[in-house]
DNA sequence: TTATATACATAAAAATCTTAGGTATAAATT
DNA sequence: AATTTATACCTAAGATTTTTATGTATATAA
């Protein structure tokens, strides 16, 4: 996703924490979520999400339900009981990252 | 680097806010200040950093000056001028990254 | 004397992402 | 009517980055 490198590692986290505050979503909505909660700073690609999600249900992070929709297929992913475990430790390491990240940029304070 | 994927992509960013904070640096010392500032959390593994600071010399970004001190080699890096101006980049870019971040992590306030 | 700390290094494997495609339907535009 | 854009899924080759596991060598501490 995007130029800046700093978002690898970064797009399971975004997908469990958007999936914990929304119940359910599909692929392509998380996609769109993101590009609207960022100001289309942050665009995932599919090429990245696609086999992401695959891996999370593997795992047992995620569950899927197929729908139909307006003749459509659309898979929706919800967090297991495993991954809403999880969220909340990934949560916290995002936490002690931006908090670890901010310190070691901070300017130092002259006195 | 540590058990958090989080830091996937961060590792060429503080070695440059480093060494621009601190003029010059060599791999075993950046090693070492990164734990001290983030009291053990983060730990560049080795294997990581110095092909990463061979590739960041590769592209002009640092350039090295060999010293021979107590008997051991010690390889002090710094910014070159390019790298500089990268630097400055690179911070604009973790600001942001660090901003969309917490958007997207950050509860919603209810009215 | 053995382990730890200092100081560099590489190489295979794993993980993640980009890039570049592909299929298909619905809606909007020309 | 025809073309483009939006919606919605997918994969596979290649690039990049990191982990894991080593290797060399000196100095210091236990």
């Amino acid at each position: 996703m995007k130029n800046s490198q700093l978002y690898k590692g970064s797009l399971t986290t975004i997908v469990m924490k958007l999936l914990e505050e929304n119940g359910r979503m599909y692929g392509y909505e998380i996609t769109q979520k993101v590009k609207e909660i960022t100001q289309g700073e942050l665009k995932i690609t599919e090429g990245a999400l696609y086999p992401a999600l695959h891996k999370l249900e593997a795992d047992g992070v995620l569950e899927v339900e197929v729908e139909n929709v307006d003749n459509r297929l659309r898979k929706y992913y919800k967090l297991t009981e495993k991954g809403t475990t999880e969220t909340v430790n990934r949560l916290a390491e995002l936490e002690d990252f931006i908090r670890n990240m901010q310190t070691l940029v901070q300017p130092k304070i002259t006195n």
